[in-house]
DNA sequence: TAGAAATCAATAATAATTATCATTATTTAC
DNA sequence: GTAAATAATGATAATTATTATTGATTTCTA
């Protein structure tokens, strides 16, 4: 499929990629590019890119939706405390839906998992915390500036 | 905690169900009692037993949230044909936490995982429009009544 | 029973996303 | 190479789900 000069930007921009950008941080970056992108489209053709599996949507239910160039299935970790999200190398737990099949009467073709927890920056700010005469890593700071922040944590 | 009258009656609605309703569910369902009751309010309600424990809610990033009477931890299936949520009673699988553990820097202290699936009814369905002789069982059909349905499936 | 505290209903506001539609860009047929 | 057909865009409106605000009402407490 040949693709128009926004979709393939928005691809460009999100291949690569570590962190797991929102459709508003697409936005705002293919806009150096593209200054009249509208929203819309931006929205319609991370739709478009996830339906042909080029890339993935993570839904986690905190905050919008984020996208993943990387489509292939591999599992994701959501800090609680920065609201970044994580890839996760582990190696499959298919075995899971077996264990589910057998409890379910329907048919159990997949499941989605994301794990909770706090990352290694948000760990160490706690650490400093605590600890009111140690300097602050920048670490902590950096990190959430280099990670995707999400609204709405309660 | 003693319970005002409107938050006792949406609690009294959720228990003891086998599906999984919505807030827009339990909405009009309450205002058959309380016919002056605001979407308003049922939200602040099933927010605030959502954090005191005596409820769970479920996002399955496919439209609305829905609401557990049962807040002990279990899973779900969701059945991409009719939206409906499932309890699945499988034996607990946090050894994936540990294995998830071991994979990131950080801390992993929980895991949301849901099963995706088509239900007993829908597999039925299924079966019969591939045989178009066969007389439809109503049973999919009662089934999506009886469940909650789920907008925007695409 | 009066005054404080909690909760309410109504409504406005917000966030995230999808739909509409007239216009522009790209492809295809000749 | 140009015209018609198709596809995609940008702007904007609409929708969906949810949270916040606020003034009125109910309920608890002393």
């Amino acid at each position: 499929m040949k693709y128009s000069r926004q979709r393939e930007c928005i691809r460009e921009f999100l291949s690569g990629r570590q962190d797991h950008p929102t459709a508003e941080t697409v936005y705002t970056n293919v806009k150096k590019e593209f200054p009249n992108i509208s929203l819309g489209t931006v929205y319609r053709n991370l739709s478009l890119l996830t339906e042909v599996g080029e890339i993935q949507k993570i839904s986690t239910g905190i905050g919008p939706d984020r996208f993943d160039w990387n489509a292939d299935p591999h599992y994701h970790v959501f800090c609680r405390e920065c609201g970044s999200v994580m890839d996760l190398k582990l190696e499959n737990i298919n075995h899971i839906n077996i264990l589910a099949g057998n409890e379910f009467e329907g048919r159990i073709d997949g499941h989605i998992t994301y794990f909770l927890g706090t990352c290694k920056a948000c760990l160490q700010k706690e650490a400093d915390s605590q600890n009111p005469q140690a300097e602050y890593t920048a670490a902590c700071m950096e990190h959430q500036l280099l990670t995707e922040k999400t609204q709405n944590i309660s």
